[in-house]
DNA sequence: TTGGTGTGTCAAAGCGCTTTGAAATTTCCT
DNA sequence: AGGAAATTTCAAAGCGCTTTGACACACCAA
């Protein structure tokens, strides 16, 4: 059924049922309701690819997702997607994916943007000088930005969270309970968030006179398994490090196996504080020893994303350019002060 | 940039041009690679909604998401998601997503469908006598089912895992060790896997002339809070189970909780087994004590399945209409024999 | 009666692409 | 050299929608 059968059926002219649909004024009430009778009779719908033809818009947000044969999924993703999904299904937003290789970002966005078939685009994943910024400016299409691009102008909409601020507190609460050897446990080194992390955390120790050890830090990929690693060899330095920052609680999962399997204490021999990105299935408050955490919801900030991007395609704004999310600082039992020794 | 700029860029007609970057056979080798190359330098790319227009295809595949301001994230979604995406991005394929209210799936899957933005549909969290079908066999739009729909004619191409023998053995198993009360902690009672693993069990246990009790039953969404609840219900039953078979590692998170805090050594007082979907989160092995397991991988079915449709798309065919995969029984820690009392 | 003002409806153009059927050009054979 | 066959290119139609500009028609004031 399409448009043409359906107004040979009512007997009215295309136009005078796009406009019944569409809900433009000059369109007598009755005649409406007929056609939308109608409607609801033959389950008509819009070609969609027609109408963004006509009017080179439809309702679609675009994002980009990394994948690769070895790529591992990644939990954030998803919880941000459902976010995301949380507002678009109230406006009939629908979403457009494109999956691509992590190495080719920026081309596969830039595809996206002009096959034509979205209305804005989200962007995440953020790195320092991160090239996508300077494509996206070019293209005269919406969009905001997760995060932020560290080293770079911040003059594209984002929505972002604290994260050296986070990083900054959550360092200065392990200070407090005298803790004096720290280690950080950090996302991938040209990532924005862990960029900023790592400064917040240096700021905080300098504050103090201390220093971030080159060895007490690593980047890495967030799973458990890295988590692991990476606590294993803190673990097995001569000076071992009281205080542990750690950017998920994804890799504090494996960390804390890590401290468990050498017979250490969560909380009293090791102290932990991790990045909460409120996921339903690492709530810190379930670990075995519940977590110290700083805490931003991701989901949320999906909704937010959405709010803004549907509401620019949709001119229903103004929205603020620049969002940046206070996290909270949750205390549990992960932390305690440091051992005597 | 689009065709008509380009091919008086060129000097060409916009016929030629279309032809020689769609790779038809009539069209000169030079004039062909002097396109090309215009193409490069352009960065001209064919909007996709024209695209589509004109061919009817625009290679995508649909896919609707459950969401709702309550309805929490599912891990198992984005596993998947993620197999799809690593055989799409090998077809320049991308997605399109439907967030809907999972109340609404038929009527969402439908106006995806006819919404002619996609070449073919992926339908999962299928139902026992599941409405879509009937719905998905009278579009004439190509489309794969994960999983089955119990109690309706397999007359539909689908790829499931035998949920019925990996559940089967898995009681088996734990009859062999002597175990003789059971419980299952399954997923909501009107999804098809469900019904089939429930299936399973019974089968087996009325080999012995047992029975699965109902108060030995639980259905719920498969999360970790959930697991927790279930077993601590079984617990406190008067006859507690030695044998849970749980339907998720992520049931299986919660549970094993409650065992700990009951004081009880999981693979001594309470064996148990899970189905393990290969999460890369929650992994049997990093379990605290080892999870024995049904196993079969969640992302290699999204590969398989995006292979079918793309290949359908593409005419590459023919494929199985019917793929039944079986489940490998992993026996790790959490499995021994029942205890004497 | 004439002219002006809304209303409600329509035919036709256009969005950017593919594809059909025909025309122009080249190549091949006798 | 001359005509048939093959190769290369083209103009135009069509995909399903929105939107522009025009056209009837009724209504009221002058």
């Amino acid at each position: 059924m399409n448009l043409k059968q359906l107004s040979e059926l009512l007997g009215l002219s295309q136009t005078t049922v796009s406009r019944a649909l569409n809900g433009y004024p000059e369109v007598n009430e009755a005649t409406r309701e007929r056609v939308l009778r109608a409607v609801k009779e033959t389950g008509y719908r819009p070609n969609k690819a027609a109408q963004r033809l006509a009017t080179g818009k439809a309702g679609s947000i675009g994002l980009v997702m990394p994948t690769a044969p070895g790529h591992q999924s990644d939990v954030h993703f998803g919880e941000f997607l459902t976010g995301l999904g949380e507002e678009a299904v109230r406006h009939d937003f629908h979403f457009v994916i494109m999956p691509a290789d992590p190495d080719d970002e920026v081309a596969a966005l830039r595809r996206l943007a002009i096959s034509g078939n979205v209305d804005a685009l989200f962007v995440a994943y953020m790195r320092g000088h991160d090239p996508r910024l300077a494509m996206l400016k070019s293209l005269s299409m919406p969009f905001v930005v997760h995060g932020r691009s560290f080293g770079t102008e911040p003059d594209y909409p984002y929505l972002d969270i604290d994260n050296e601020a986070a990083f900054n507190d959550a360092t200065r609460l392990l200070l407090q309970l005298g803790h004096t050897r720290f280690a950080l446990m950090n996302g991938p080194a040209h990532l924005d968030f862990a960029i900023r992390r790592r400064n917040g955390v240096v700021a905080a120790l300098s504050e103090r006179g201390l220093e971030l050890a080159e060895d007490c830090t690593t980047h890495s990929v967030m799973s458990d398994e890295e988590g692991l690693i990476a606590m294993e060899r803190f673990l097995q330095l001569p000076e071992r490090p009281t205080a542990i920052l750690c950017s998920s609680t994804v890799l504090a999962l494996g960390a804390i196996r890590a401290v468990n399997q050498a017979g250490l204490k969560l909380g009293e021999d090791i102290s932990l504080i991790a990045h909460d990105d409120v996921l339903p299935l690492l709530k810190p408050e379930n670990f075995s020893v519940p977590l110290t955490t700083t805490r931003s919801s991701l989901r949320a900030a999906g909704v937010r994303i959405a709010q803004r991007l549907i509401g620019t395609v949709k001119q229903a704004g103004p929205f603020p350019e620049h969002e940046l999310w206070k996290t909270e600082l949750i205390v549990r039992a992960s932390t305690g002060p440091a051992p005597q020794d």
